[in-house]
DNA sequence: CCTTAAATATTTAACCTTGAAGTATATTTC
DNA sequence: GAAATATACTTCAAGGTTAAATATTTAAGG
């Protein structure tokens, strides 16, 4: 009887491998969002949250429901309330109905919110990828590719 | 002059590159950060800082200041000090004063929160090795490898 | 000494975050 | 069409987060 302990020994070490990835991650992620959040306050006066919804809403020029902008951003229903509040008190997205569904509320960026969040792109572009230039990019691809398949994977597991 | 527009055509490929990787790295932290603290919720009644910080204090025995809780976690100095709060309040951790300086603090888990939190890292693990359990081990350790090299550097440049 | 600078921790204000409960509106079912 | 159910969003309480402002203490220079 040998390869039973053997076997316990091994799926000791692959969750440690596992455990030290995501460790890595975490700090990769900590090391690139503070950095990000940082310069997105000092030269834009802007929080990461509201660079994130603008960014949702950058790409849906038509607009969104509040409830795919949480989806789509994986946060709660009632966080999103908060920020559109604040975008909308500064000018940045309008609320309005549609569809005749008087319980849905469209949100779509207004023209200084779309002119404010291209310039922000564009910095926030540059920096991520200053931030990444350690990596090639060949490196990037691949590292993007098995990100990709791990998320998949799990979302089919729910 | 042909070189110059494919020079900056490559640019802008390699900077959407490393966007794309950041997305996902992003997108993958939310996805286990998020499932982690609905777990330690649920199931211990603890939430993902507390978890940290108990963690980092359970590789040091003796204590840690403040300030070292706050660097390791990469979280804000006045953050450490509401969640040390509560963790005293819980009975897990105590703060004691060293060296007969009166400014530092001495944080250390207490016998109650060891034994609390040897039982949530062994679930933590568990959790983590199923969550990433879609990548190999030969996949978690190129990553980990690569996301270490990224760190270092960036740390290099400051 | 005594003043200034540096280190350490806390407090504060503004914002973000979640999950649960609440409100309003639509849709389905009988 | 009335009642039950589902959907969309908001409100709320508790907690986490940052950056900046404020002690408090120690160390250094004169």
């Amino acid at each position: 009887m040998v390869s039973a302990p053997l076997t316990s020994t091994r799926r000791e070490a692959d969750s440690k491998a596992r455990l030290r990835l995501w460790i890595r991650l975490l700090r990769a992620s900590r090391v690139i969002e503070g950095e990000t959040r940082e310069r997105l306050k000092s030269r834009f006066g802007a929080t990461l949250p509201r660079f994130d919804v603008m960014a949702a809403l950058f790409q849906k020029p038509d607009g969104m429901l509040m409830s795919e902008i949480s989806r789509f951003l994986m946060v709660s229903n009632g966080n999103v309330t908060g920020i559109v509040d604040r975008l909308v008190s500064d000018g940045y997205v309008v609320r309005s109905q549609r569809n005749g569904d008087r319980r849905t509320s469209f949100v779509r960026l207004t023209n200084k919110g779309h002119a404010v969040f291209s310039k922000m792109a564009t910095a926030h572009e540059n920096w991520i990828d200053e931030l990444l230039g350690g990596l090639s990019v060949r490196d990037a691809e691949q590292l993007s590719a098995k990100l990709k398949s791990f998320r998949s994977d799990w979302e089919g597991k729910t």
